[in-house]
DNA sequence: CAGGATCCGTGGTGATACTG
DNA sequence: CAGTATCACCACGGATCCTG
């Protein structure tokens, strides 16, 4: 047995048990699914799963993400209950964001996705232009 | 400390590295999480995970999925390397999808996502439903 | 049965300019 | 500094029709 079907066969959570035949159920599944599997969510998440950090260090340790991106994605997971925001009044502004217990608790299977993307992208990156090149 | 904090202080992966910095690796990292992240692939991965399944088993047990969407996303799974595709030489035609090695240890992590989307849900929703009303 | 081809609407994303 | 507002794009995904 390996250690990927040990490591299943403790949960064995069944896919289509979750998501299937209640349709109202299935919405709110994907829903969680899609927003965290949009293009940064995970990303912002796990930084701030290190500590709190302010508007501009999360731009600068996120690249190619616009602030307006930046914005928006902040304001779902907080919408979520999974970030929190505060505002200092100070000028100039300073605004921080963290972790509510939420996210922490979201950060755990979320760095372990991370892990096993940086673990095969070279394989997966092989197998894409294998792929692609068989195809003519 | 946190159950969290502890389990984390055993991998302690650093988000920032993994996506920061080398630009072609955060492409290529994005890449897989966008994957992960798209409608359905997920859900497929975990179905496949229980065994193999075909065309039209898959499409059932994937309530919404439309066709196109169904094959689509598997040729997708396919050409990452996640899915094996096997097209039986009979009338009528029959083809059978099963997850690879590689799939079965995506499966592990995307699971392990799933129940957590699972076990909060509920909280997720009546946060965005305080959030929302709060916004007047 | 398992798709391929085509059309099309929607939403997520980025660029830019502006503000308290 | 930390946003907001506006415009534009195009990839994702659905519906429908056709085929080996």
């Amino acid at each position: 047995m390996t250690v990927e079907n040990r490591m299943a066969s403790i949960h064995e959570p069944r896919m289509h048990q979750m998501c299937g035949h209640d349709p109202a159920e299935a919405e709110a599944f994907r829903s969680i699914l899609s927003r965290i599997g949009d293009k940064w969510s995970l990303m912002l998440v796990g930084m701030l799963h290190e500590g709190p950090l302010r508007f501009t260090e999360l731009k600068q340790m996120t690249p190619g993400i616009s602030g307006r991106m930046l914005t928006h994605t902040l304001r779902q997971l907080e919408r979520d209950g999974l970030v929190e925001r505060e505002v200092f009044a100070e000028i100039p502004p300073r605004v921080e964001y963290r972790s509510t217990p939420l996210g922490k608790s979201l950060a755990v299977p979320a760095l372990a996705i991370a892990e096993w993307a940086s673990a095969h992208q070279g394989e997966i990156s092989a197998n894409r232009e294998r792929y692609d090149e068989a195809a003519d």
